[in-house]
DNA sequence: TATATTTGATATGTAGTACATAAGTGCATT
DNA sequence: AATGCACTTATGTACTACATATCAAATATA
């Protein structure tokens, strides 16, 4: 009766518990019969005898993509397929106190790639508006140190709105403790040459380019820091 | 004896289960007592006594911790801290089978946004081997078409790997599948005007924006797609 | 007939017991 | 000292029992 299936192809001995499979069995179920959201599925006890586990096992696997927003279950109902929050999910892992330093380089690197590509999405769907936006934000650049960095979130914060892009934004919003993080271990905080208000200008001026290379400009002190660790 | 404290902010009704809660729990205990891996942890019916619950319950909790590779567990030796592959978890959820489209298009975005910010990462990493290596993969460009797909991941994914940046490039080959997904979904494949050659001789000039400017030629029709949805 | 209420059935949520299994620990024997 | 044995312990799995919420059908009421 034991559900471990033949096409076992013989990896490292790694013990999967009946919770793992029983998880893995579950999704592939899933995926083959197209589920969509909404669609309703077996209950505990019905897919515990045709798998041949216990109802407990089942229950294993299925907190964990209850946990994952993959199913939803409510009391006699029984189980539905819901829309997972990717990202809602992904920042339960993206908590700095438990990724390495390595991985929370890299991430910070990520962050700087973004921001250097978002040009690309933020032209295109720039408006006026948004521009007096930005610019607002940037006048109150120049308070006590103390709300420098709640300025630069919210400056950058509002360049990934304007993208339109809720996956961009809410990413970048994740990225952010990281990045916080990664920057308070560095020593000194140095000041890019361009300000957020320059940035605005360069903005107004529509020209792609020269926000990019304004932006590099407003990152450098990041990037350098890069350089003297390769 | 009910585990539920007082500092839980009264948001939306949202009935969690005791799983839930212990999930919880066990999370802010880790990084309240900043347990690091490796770090031996209380056994199950020990944490099932401290927080009034039955072992079952702990147990689904903790399954959900073991998934995410936040524990791990050996028989007799209990349980202790790991160090969680964030990525792999990750990539559970990037399923495009049950992603909804807005979302797809979302990623869809980030990763063109990645490809236009990654030469600041590439330029100063870039040896000549790379180029060579770059150029190897380009020749083969031009051969049929079944092909074309696996060689532009293969080009590209090079890139990635070329910044060093092993984060980055798990991150990119995660999104490949939705980056296939979501091409499928439009209609016919157009090439830009750039292809990976012209790249590749873009990248031995040394010239940073110029290589930029090439690879916007070369998504101009992804590019291209994502106006008309505006 | 239509609406409101009650009742019953059902699936999940939680608790508890039991036992198999793996893996340390320490004792005994050589 | 090294090997082998029994003992102990924590996890993994199975099973039972019951509370609770909720749907559905039957009943009562206007």
């Amino acid at each position: 009766m034991l559900p471990l299936d033949a096409s076992n192809n013989l990896e490292p001995i790694l013990s999967k518990t009946m919770a793992d499979i029983v998880e893995a069995r579950l999704r592939e179920n899933f995926r083959k019969r197209n589920y969509k959201p909404g669609d309703a599925l077996p209950t505990e006890m019905e897919m515990a005898q045709s798998l041949g586990v216990s109802r407990n096992v089942v229950r294993e696997a299925l907190s964990r993509l209850r946990m994952l927003g993959i199913v939803e279950t409510k009391k006699k109902r029984g189980m539905v397929m819901a829309k997972p929050d990717i990202l809602g999910s992904f920042e339960k892992l993206l908590d700095p106190f438990m990724i390495d330093e390595a991985t929370l380089r890299d991430i910070f690197e990520l962050r700087l790639v973004l921001e250097m590509g978002l040009p690309d999405l933020l032209f295109p769907r720039l408006t006026d508006e948004h521009v007096a936006e930005l610019e607002k934000i940037a006048a109150d650049e120049l308070t006590a140190d103390n709300f420098r960095i709640q300025n630069e979130i919210a400056f950058h914060g509002k360049l990934y709105e304007i993208t339109g892009n809720q996956t961009l934004k809410r990413f970048q919003s994740m990225l952010l403790p990281i990045f916080a993080y990664v920057v308070a271990l560095e020593e000194k905080p140095i000041r890019g040459k361009i300000s957020h208000s320059g940035l605005v200008d360069l903005l107004r001026t529509g020209n792609k380019e020269a926000f990019r290379q304004g932006m590099l400009e407003h990152l450098r002190p990041h990037f350098d820091r890069l350089q003297h660790q390769l």
